[in-house]
DNA sequence: CGAACACATTCGTCAAGGCGTATAAGTTAG
DNA sequence: CTAACTTATACGCCTTGACGAATGTGTTCG
């Protein structure tokens, strides 16, 4: 069931934003829903922090999860209130804009472009509604 | 000097506006400067919390200060970098049409048009900036 | 069944920050 | 100068949350 707008939690929202790898993890979802295995790969990050991280999104309304086998796939989801809706749309491209954020999305495309390079992402299932004209 | 956009704190940005308080402050000040005691009245919260829910949002950035003999008048600053001040311009909109927030702006608006009824707001200044027909 | 794998959660530790209270700092009036 | 006034800061207490390490949970495969 979807939390009433009116329930909506406007600090925990933005304290959800107020994290960087929080906002890293964000940037690299963009609109593709992505395996947690290539954000341990892709930010160089412990398992269970980038878990307990999309936890806190996914308890802020701003992530979804989807469980396909062994494999949990995170997508972003709109919020159920509208003004947070839009303020994450301006910071989805806000961060589309910043250098730092620019490279991780390129290590994201060359991971999904040679996965056997990765030896942690053997098997580990792409992510989807990518466009990577290289592959 | 204004801080470089390559410096601006992300985090320390959102975590400003992960605040009941602040937000409640932000949406009082609008496009108006408006004088601490006003705020105290207000909100109703004491003026040690104020001033330091003030200071923060100072410190992110996102209101700066400016002292008139006993009086500190405060207004919303756009952030130095392009991406912030975008997502704060939308985090405004939003405010503006939380219902708690528009109740915040009622009662400052009777507060400028009648302060005699606030003793605390005896001979402070009003806001800059206000448009109030009923005065 | 049990082993291997992907991910989530718990635990202990530590730093950040929110609050009330008290006090300091800056300004003005007398 | 002193007193009154407005605002800022320091202090102690407590909660939240970030982290690494260890452990738990859910799934697949043999």
């Amino acid at each position: 069931m979807a939390r009433k707008s009116s329930n909506f939690d406007t600090e925990l929202f933005f304290q959800a934003l107020g994290d960087k790898t929080r906002l890293r993890l964000l940037n690299l979802m963009g609109d593709q829903e992505i395996c947690v295995c290539y954000f341990v790969e892709i930010l160089g990050q412990s398992q269970p922090k980038v878990s307990r991280h999309l936890a806190y999104l996914r308890k802020a309304g701003i992530v979804d999860a989807r469980r396909e086998g062994k494999w949990m796939h995170y997508r972003i989801v709109m919020p159920s209130n509208l003004g947070a809706t839009q303020v994450l749309r301006q910071t989805l491209v806000w961060l589309r804009e910043d250098k730092s954020m620019l490279a991780d999305r390129a290590r994201l495309s060359k991971a999904c472009c040679t996965p056997a390079k990765f030896t942690a992402l053997q098997g580990a299932p792409l992510p989807t509604a990518i466009q990577c004209e290289a592959c």
